[in-house]
DNA sequence: CTTCGCTATGAACAACGTTCACAAAGGCAC
DNA sequence: GTGCCTTTGTGAACGTTGTTCATAGCGAAG
């Protein structure tokens, strides 16, 4: 059973050299003749672990997915300071998960881009564990949505989560991204609380949500 | 003079060409030995004409940006059926224009993408020219936002509009996304209205907006 | 009509992901 | 331990990229 090991050890090292990749160049630096050389081994090699360069970069994202993952449970436990009730913890522990991804993306901006840069070649499908993986992510923001809207259907909160993450998701990109001139982290942080404590007000406010 | 001008027509059919590439495949699409074959002139002939493969796909997302502006001013014209007053009139405007956005979007996906997948290589900035374009853009969101925020001081009204839009822009792109399973166009609305007038309605809540 | 300069050409180059024929090495039966 | 077969590692080779280059060819000026 030594081969099996061998062939293990390769891939782990492999994974190791993307990420570091990844980190270093970006998506865009994943490339198979530095990986080989990074990790000892001949091109071909690469091919006898994994099937595609795809395999590795959704290894390398899911590495990511756990480290956000990290972050996020860190932020959850974070409002001990000020018990606030209700409406104001959840929207505050909201807050700070928007808070915490914007943390996370400006720190490990390459990584974090490639989650959403790479795309699998038309065909293939995402394999299951990595679709696993998102929804897990969005689950934290669901929790707090629940205590904030306790009468409405899962579904629909389901939805409602997707939608409040890309909209953060969508300030913290673009403001990230070099083209139309970046914007200072704590100036995101500042438009990523006033929308996400926008859209939290707008929605409680009574009837005026387009629902 | 002639030659000056047969230059200028290649460039015009070698953009055309690119539209369609992009169009059809997406901007990975765009490889210069199809667009010599469908131009009908050699590879070596597109560098005559242009520096990069890049300067094409800027020209086809520049003829998006236009497509788009068309678009914008006719969604701003839509209110004449209900002559709404003040706050209602303005934030009708802007779910207006989000909506047109959304549905310049759902489209012309590929082209719409294209504008955003594509980033230039390390060294050189964007000509300061597309860069006008992106923020002309931007002026179809700070208009009704003046309506809405008289007091607000413009530099912050830009950074507002920039990040309302980069919201609703989060939300389409996520949603038309393959990843994750795609949201109907129909649903992406629905969300879409939801959020941008409960960041309108949480903006206007008085007090309680974190400014 | 000749000549000079620009332009079009497609072969050539470098870099990429992926494959392949072949060498090396492992493991297993005896 | 020896022999054989499967399994794995190797780097050259293939097919595509974008981009460049020597050269052929054509257009316009004298």
């Amino acid at each position: 059973m030594k081969a099996a090991e061998r062939k293990q050890n390769l891939k782990i090292t492999l994974i190791a050299a993307a990420e570091r990749a990844v980190a270093a160049r970006g998506l865009a630096g994943l490339k198979a003749r530095n990986l080989a050389a990074e990790a000892g081994c001949a091109v071909g090699a690469i091919y006898n672990v994994v099937d595609d360069l795809d395999d590795l970069a959704l290894a390398v994202n899911s590495r990511t997915h756990a480290a956000l993952e990290e972050v996020l449970t860190a932020a959850t436990g974070l409002d001990q300071a000020k018990p606030a009730a209700g409406a104001e913890r959840a929207m505050g522990r909201i807050i700070h998960l928007a808070v915490a991804y914007l943390d996370f993306a400006a720190a490990n901006t390459l990584r974090w881009r490639a989650l959403f840069e790479h795309r699998l070649p038309e065909g293939k499908p995402m394999p299951g564990w990595y679709l696993g993986e998102q929804i897990r992510l969005f689950g934290y923001i669901e929790l707090p949505l629940r205590d904030l809207l306790p009468s409405m259907p899962p579904e629909q909160r389901a939805m409602l989560a997707r939608t409040m993450f890309s909209a953060a998701h969508g300030i913290i990109t673009l403001g990230l991204e070099e083209k139309l001139g970046a914007v200072s982290v704590e100036e995101l942080r500042n438009q990523t609380t006033l929308v996400v404590s926008a859209i939290v007000i707008g929605l409680l406010a009574p009837g005026k949500a387009v629902l």
